[in-house]
DNA sequence: AAGGCTCATAGATCTCATCTATATTGAAGG
DNA sequence: CCTTCAATATAGATGAGATCTATGAGCCTT
């Protein structure tokens, strides 16, 4: 449970104590920093003691007559200047009228984005600015990356066959892929299930499952099963492989934790493999060079702050 | 004496309180917030109070049902974010070797720089990194701006006409020019001066006292007074000035801290006008397209800190 | 209505930053 | 060599305030 101590450290770290260093290191001593906090000096001395103690360094070399400051202490002190900066300017910052957020977000996203956390995410940005209105246009994967270089929506979620430069990205959730067949497929309701018998098997697949794509790896998890050289249906749509599954033209890949509820429903059932499925992560997408509204600029920063409070772990979605 | 209250906010705030903040957004509720941060939920809801209080803003709509953030706590907690990853990033910065700093400033300087703040800072600098080399061209301001832009030395520091683009500029301090005569001049010994016996007086002056220049205040000075219209002695150097003035080829103007033990020795004497005199900053530039050796940037950094302790009144040298 | 969430409030408790007082250090000066 | 000075460190007392427990209130679900 214990994370590495440098993670730590800034919730061990009281913050306040950066303040205080850079009153130190600008009034040249402890006394005099204190007078010009109004505090007395052995109060600062204490504070300087425990930053060095939570920083792990020394910071300050203080005698009766020596004051110099190390080289960490310079590199803090710089930094700390920064963070001071920064919260100067807080005031004005917050002065933004409260005025109800407005405005459009174009969203471009594929259709295989299924997450219960974006779907929490989006109902909640839209309950606490109900005057943002959004369109969604969905496209395959790498149009809408092309879509985003081109500026032309305010955000995409896709699937990236390589982390694109130019744009800034962030995982909003990761899928496994398994195999599965409809209920009309023989190996339904066979008793147990061997992978020798997928070889030669006719199957569905993604578009983006192509060499080069995507989903590449599902093409690899194909392969390594001995299915059939061709594909029998194609879709860059989940939906219509799902439904080309279930009408048994072919076996084909689905994310599981999309599958799992027509498992449960018992309109398909998984195949092996059952360990090692490929992952894929699903991306949002943005331009960095884009001039950002202010309801694209809230979206983001609400969107970070969700993404942060939830480990990339828990959005991992595996059979649990 | 007191700031007002924006100035005084930083030092007001209880930092720790925007890493509280963080977590309340990041986490979606107090309670929650509350597990997180291993408290309970009334510490975390009196520390948001006491952040609203802070700031003077509601940041957070929390009733049972509702929880929203407002629009300040929006731009709020997207700079709580950054400042939470400058923090944490700090145990690597600090994890510089403690070698001693090495490397060698070059300084470009005009003549007339002098500045006890400047010379102590200086000092203990030097003290503080004994292996750390100097070497001092002086120029005239134009050419020491100049140098810098062509990068061909760590700072310069000097007089400007106007404060160039694409350097970095700080006022290292302030001055006052006033007009001086030597002793052998007959208003040296006169009993009392009105600023009509300047009238035609010859002068020597400063090339920068020319239209344009930096010291281009100091002309207008002279017109003021009726001086006469061209003069005897110019030069671009200080000392040169000075030693017009006491060997009396004419008026002149000096910085009346630098004339100040001259009068005092008896060697020249202050003519009128006593206020509204010419003010000068001399300036100490950079180039931020330079790439800083680790001397040089420690060099920044440090006077960044002692400039910042000095308030520009204290740096403003004046009569006192 | 009852149960289960949420957050706010009140008052008790206890931690810990701050204080005063004193010791230590090293330099400067008689 | 012994003060004096000016700085920092240490020790122990104190008190403000952050934290706790306990409770109340609002809103949703069953």
């Amino acid at each position: 449970m214990s994370l590495p101590q440098q993670q730590r450290f800034p919730w061990n770290l009281d913050w306040n104590l950066l303040r205080t260093f850079m009153v130190v290191v600008e009034q040249r001593g402890i006394s005099k920093a204190a007078d010009f906090l109004g505090l007395k000096q052995p109060t600062v001395s204490a504070a300087l003691k425990r930053l060095e103690l939570s920083t792990g360094k020394q910071l300050i070399i203080r005698k009766p007559n020596e004051f110099t400051i190390t080289r960490p202490g310079q590199a803090l002190y710089t930094e700390c200047a920064k963070i001071f900066g920064s919260i100067s300017q807080l005031p004005s910052l917050l002065d933004v009228d409260k005025a109800e957020l407005r405005g459009h977000l174009s969203i471009a996203i594929t259709s295989s984005v299924i997450s219960e956390h974006f779907d929490d995410f989006l109902n909640r940005f839209s309950q606490a600015h109900p005057h943002v209105t959004y369109s969604f246009s969905v496209n395959e994967s790498e149009d809408v990356a092309t879509m985003i270089s081109q500026n032309r929506a305010s955000f995409g979620i896709c699937l990236l066959s390589k982390v694109p430069q130019n744009l800034n990205t962030m995982v909003l959730y990761r899928e496994y892929f398994g195999l599965y067949c409809g209920t009309r497929h023989p190996l339904f309701h066979a008793k147990t299930i061997t992978p020798d018998d997928l070889r030669g098997e006719p199957f569905v697949a993604f578009q983006t499952e192509a060499e080069g794509g995507p989903l590449e790896a599902i093409s690899h998890l194909r392969a390594r099963m001995g299915l059939a050289n061709t594909w029998r249906g194609v879709s860059s749509s989940l939906n219509e492989i799902r439904r080309m599954i279930m009408a048994n033209i072919g076996i084909g890949a689905l994310p599981i934790h999309v599958a799992k509820q027509d498992v449960a429903a018992g309109h398909i059932r998984q195949l092996p493999p059952y360990a090692d499925l490929p992952m894929v992560n699903i991306y949002l997408i943005t331009n960095p060079a884009r001039r950002k509204s202010d309801a694209e600029a809230a979206f983001l920063t609400a969107c970070e702050a969700a993404l942060s409070a939830i480990d990339i772990e828990d959005r991992t979605y595996a059979l649990e």
